[in-house]
DNA sequence: GTGAAAGCGCTAACAT
DNA sequence: ATGTTAGCGCTTTCAC
């Protein structure tokens, strides 16, 4: 392993030198400059990351916490996500909670050994502790489809959940739709929980109040597409037709809410531009910069496709 | 931060005693560990891993390499993966690379620069320079659901891919179909090519030979469940329908195989085994002791689905 | 059994 | 503009 010594002495001039011409400071006269990237390139030097977060007390790594990670949309966050992290230098370490209190405590204990520079929450239990850990180690901490932060030094960027779910409920009430239920696998999940809100007052708006469950309404509104489309599995091994029985609605509108056999109404949330944000908007926070607004609410939009549909008179 | 010299001070012993008692080396007494012990908590001293990892030469961190995460196999494997390594104090680092060789390239160089002690591939181009790369660089390798590597250097754990394409040609056969495809998104990838070698091989010892495309097939066996569904989509939307124009297998029976609305034939293949193993092997071989096999092949079976049926007389 | 000392490879004051 | 120096926090001989 060639190390900034071996450079410098092959350049003739100090390590700090090297260093400087390494990092693209300004401090260097064009002359040695050339010599110094002659000799990295003879030698095919590589900084060793290691040594450089030791001393600079920077990874350029960062995290991302998400609840399942075999969620298509979760999934397709991280890939932008990673993508853009490491368009920018910076390495991604991605924990799966599966919403677990004890894993995201876990989670925050591991991110915070390896000294990460920030971390893109992409889902975490209802009052999880994980944030406030990880801003307490003066690690920068990003919401990423999970709404809106209570703590001020948290950023967010997501889909409007709230017209989202006016979008949906007035679909449905058109429809001839009344009972209609909420409903989501983990019980107090942060983004499940937020969009029930924002479910429920939708419902309140029209003078209609939420069934408690899934049973004997003629429309359910799952917290993502995964869910909705497992829904429509149970419901149909049931005997149910949906929609003839049952109106289904997604969230996240993931590809296969599109396949010929699915078919789901669902919102359209951009799991791409939400990662890409996300990993721009911690990286702000962390190189100190918040000009540009810290929180952002990407415009939401319903797709209806056959699962949901008249109710029966 | 709390350092080693903290905890040193606190206990009235020196740096190298501390550091004895944390790796839990054998050679300090019972007293002065005790004594340690209650200074380390009292301060929650946790080791600083990068300064471990500069002096230790050992990241404890691990490399995932993956040609497309939003795969729920990929996603499962990962998850699988991410848990065992956590398990046993390793971080993991996930790389998509879209089976593209400038990626692929760019993921070892990164994987280098970032010291992993061991990678974990569960998919690549068909002959990427990857492996190569980063043994160069006494970097483990081991293949997770990818067939044979070449090299005697690199570990492997996978299903296998020849019965498994003699138990589906078998299971075609039975059901009439003589024009059969094997078909993969994308040319050239690893596993896929295995899987369509494995699918010749089973045709050629019943006298038969595969078509060169979808078109004109009775049945069509995808290099995965996802290309599955997503084929099933493309030739409905065409007006075929499945299975009564066209039979179609997928590969690794991931959870939306068994929907009702798909109801998609397949191979089982168990994703969370195959992530676990990998880093299990990974390991072994970081640790140098190659003592059990170092390659691993886990039974594959089909399931008959609603995706296959009779050909048309 | 315990401690002193020498770095791992790098960065960032501070000199020059 | 360049070099010198002093560590970052840890592990690991090597003495005692």
């Amino acid at each position: 392993m060639t190390t900034l010594l071996d450079v410098a002495r092959r350049a003739g001039v100090s390590r700090s030198t090297v260093s400087n011409v390494v990092r693209g400071s300004e401090l260097v006269s064009e002359a040695t400059r050339k010599k110094v990237e002659r000799a990295i390139a003879e030698f095919g030097y590589q900084p060793n990351v290691i040594a450089r977060a030791l001393r600079a007390r920077s990874t350029t790594a960062l995290g991302i916490v998400l609840p399942d990670l075999t969620n298509p949309f979760h999934a397709e966050m991280t890939v932008a996500a990673e993508k853009e992290a490491s368009r920018l230098g910076f390495a991604l370490l991605a924990i799966n909670t599966e919403c677990d209190r004890a894993i995201e405590q876990e989670a925050a204990r591991v991110l915070i050994a390896r000294q990460v520079d920030g971390v893109v929450v992409g889902g975490m239990s209802l009052g999880s502790k994980l944030p406030r850990l990880l801003l307490d180690r003066g690690i920068a901490v990003v919401f990423a489809s999970l709404g809106d932060p209570e703590e001020r030094e948290i950023g967010m960027v997501d889909t409007d959940d709230a017209s989202a779910m006016e979008a949906v409920v007035s679909h449905l009430c058109e429809l001839g739709h009344r009972d209609m239920a909420f409903v989501s696998q983990r019980l107090r999940e942060h983004a499940g929980e937020r969009r029930r809100h924002a479910f429920v007052k939708a419902l309140v708006r029209r003078g209609l109040r939420p069934l408690p469950s899934a049973h004997g309404a003629t429309a359910v509104i799952a917290h993502n597409d995964m869910q909705a489309i497992a829904m429509i599995d149970r419901l149909e091994s049931q005997g149910l037709r949906i929609p003839d029985d049952v109106s289904i609605v997604g969230f996240d509108d993931i590809p296969l809410a599109r396949h010929s056999r699915i078919g789901l109404t669902t919102i359209r949330s951009d799991a791409t531009v939400i990662g890409r944000r996300a990993v721009e908007l911690v990286l702000e926070a962390v190189r100190g910069k918040r000009l540009k607004p810290f929180r952002e609410i990407l415009p939401a939009s319903l797709v209806i496709r056959s699962s949901t549909g008249k109710v029966k008179a």
